[in-house]
DNA sequence: CACAACTTGTAGACCGATCTACAAGAGGAG
DNA sequence: CTCCTCTTGTAGATCGGTCTACAAGTTGTG
């Protein structure tokens, strides 16, 4: 009852070819603009596909040569920051013959590899991956047959090439600012669940660990705080609400992301506060965080900058580099509002207040 | 030099047969469960299969069989809304043997075609597009052969089901609270460029009706306005930038989607003015619209229930229904700060001044 | 005990491309 | 004119699965 799947209308190789009046093998070095093809041959089968509205099929293709199909995947859909990689990849590739496909992995663990695993088993010719939790071995043994880009990882592989962005130096403009403005309570909000192992190299490690280290620095080691939610906004206004029923509530936020800041803004909101009171930052600089009714300070790391280079170095790959490639971008600090020097006696007379309660 | 592309990590169902001492076509009916295997063989080629680490290679399976693999084209990756559509079909697929794939396809107007196309090219078992602007004519071409469902599309085919929501009830709503408020002077703004060709039936075709018909209805004929941005939050920003400084501004504006809506609200706050003095109703309900600092009031479409249906009605059409199916979902109005009732006097006059200078 | 019906597994064609090896013909050199 | 090289096109193996047809064995029935 099913509907057939190559009906009618599926024409192959074999049609063009009969109807050219040449071989397959002929038909099939002219969409690939291969070696010892007359022009007038070319010209004969043009017309041929073209009247035949011939598509070769991907997966013919793929038992043999290439797809010509790129694979991203990706964790999260949610974090604008990561949308906008695909548009940076997507542009990268607008002229190339290859078809960028992009396999959604959730946020569960294991989903990272489930979703890499799918799209080489789809024989796509290379993959970009945004995964910063799969193992490095697993990956290059991914690596070893398929062309891999990885985002996001600071752990240099020779087998396959990453792109990052400094989250060790935008995690101290980051703190910098918060400093130099005067805050001395700065509470860190990151991603990483409480009490989770994971890899050292992870962007959100690393901006964790320069968080400490640029208290330790500025002498306020003793005021350190630090707290895991885990993914999403949700989350993180929860997090950012019992911190700010706390009897010393901290005067800035730093949080590993900007969707969390958006949490800790609504938390603040909630509270009755304003970000003359808590001053948050984020990381990333989604779209959203320029919007005047949110006005983030944040960290820019150029996502469609991130990911046209990606798309970049995977073409490289497939063009048979295989010296392993690491390209590290610059982070910048962009001021908005949501940073303001502290209120020192008001604030934590208000804030007590507010915790007593 | 370049690497090869079945390396000697690669196993294939010969390897398994070998390895379980059975035949290929065996081994195949296992992994397919298919009838005729007895459990001893079932366990000695799953044994196999474990050792050996092998995985299915989908291209060769798509050349008789299927790719277990569903393709979702996507115009757009800025817009959230979009991205709920994919929470909500990857989780109606989760535990359905399908891998769930999206084709990027960017605004411009040939690359929906492209994107399903490279779909159908790459022999997925379904298609679920949300392109509006592609001919029915073509898509019934394709859904000859491979299933289809449509998002967002009000036309309703007997060749490929479709899952919509009722955009005349959710617009009526819109409009009718603004009305309630108050407010006469209602513009709408939306993402259909100006002068632009378009099927009827395309979502934003019968909000903007519905606008116009609500305006009539309450004799407002004579004030309606309609402004044609393009896509995205920009354009929409300079547009609502341009029209309050009009000389007679409206005090209401009815955007087609949250993303515009949000560059409303940016030009309302660049222009001095609050939501107190223009009103702002959007069209979607993304994420950010419920953010205290955007508190965007907008018309609900259930993403993740759009994207979770479509995807149950691809798995059945999959599976062998060729009945079409049409499923209306009904919108909600989420009332929140950005609209108010009109300040007639004192808002016009300020207005006015603005515009004079 | 003969024959039917069912179960279990195999052989081998097939899907639609790619790609290697080679044949036929054209042009050039000596 | 012969031999060599280069160009142009073809035949046919190959990729890794699926699936039909069938053989062999097992169980049931009258």
């Amino acid at each position: 009852m099913a509907a057939s799947r190559t009906p009618a209308g599926s024409v192959t190789i074999q049609d063009v070819a009969r109807e050219a009046g040449v071989s397959r093998a002929a038909v099939s070095k002219v969409i690939r603009n291969a070696y010892g093809v007359s022009p007038a041959m070319r010209e004969r089968v043009n017309a041929a596909i073209k009247k035949l509205g011939y598509r070769p099929s991907v997966s013919a293709r793929g038992m043999r040569g290439a797809t010509y199909t790129l694979g991203i995947e990706l964790p999260e859909f949610a974090n604008s920051f990561f949308t906008r990689l695909i548009a940076g990849a997507t542009t990268a590739v607008a002229d190339s013959p290859y078809q960028l496909v992009i396999a959604p992995a959730d946020q569960t663990h294991q989903e990272g590899y489930r979703a890499i695993q799918a799209l080489v088993d789809r024989q796509v010719d290379g993959v970009i991956a945004v995964s910063p939790m799969v193992e490095s071995a697993w990956l290059e043994e991914i690596a070893a047959s398929t062309p891999v880009v990885m985002l996001g990882r600071h752990d240099a592989s020779d087998r396959y090439d990453t792109v990052v962005n400094d989250d060790a130096a935008g995690a101290r403009l980051a703190m910098r600012h918060l400093l130099e403005l005067g805050h001395r309570d700065i509470a860190h909000l990151t991603s990483i669940p409480e009490k989770a192992v994971i890899d050292p190299g992870v962007p959100q490690v690393i901006r964790l660990e320069t968080y400490r280290a640029a208290m330790e620095e500025a002498g306020l080691g003793s005021r350190m705080r630090v707290v895991g939610v885990g993914v999403g906004e949700a989350a993180a206004h929860r997090a950012a609400l019992a911190m700010l029923g706390d009897p010393e509530p901290p005067t800035a936020v730093f949080a590993s992301h900007d969707e969390p800041a958006l949490g800790v803004l609504r938390a603040v909101a909630d509270a009755g506060l304003t970000t003359g009171d808590v001053s948050v930052v984020g990381y990333d600089d989604i779209e959203i965080a320029g919007h005047p009714g949110i006005s983030l300070t944040t960290v820019n790391q150029d996502g469609e900058r991130l990911g046209a280079l990606a798309a970049r170095l995977l073409l490289e790959r497939i063009a048979g580099r295989t010296e392993p490639r690491h390209e590290v971008i610059e982070p910048e600090l962009v001021v908005r509002s949501s940073t303001r020097p502290p209120r020192p006696s008001a604030t934590s007379a208000r804030l007590r207040a507010l915790g007593d309660r």
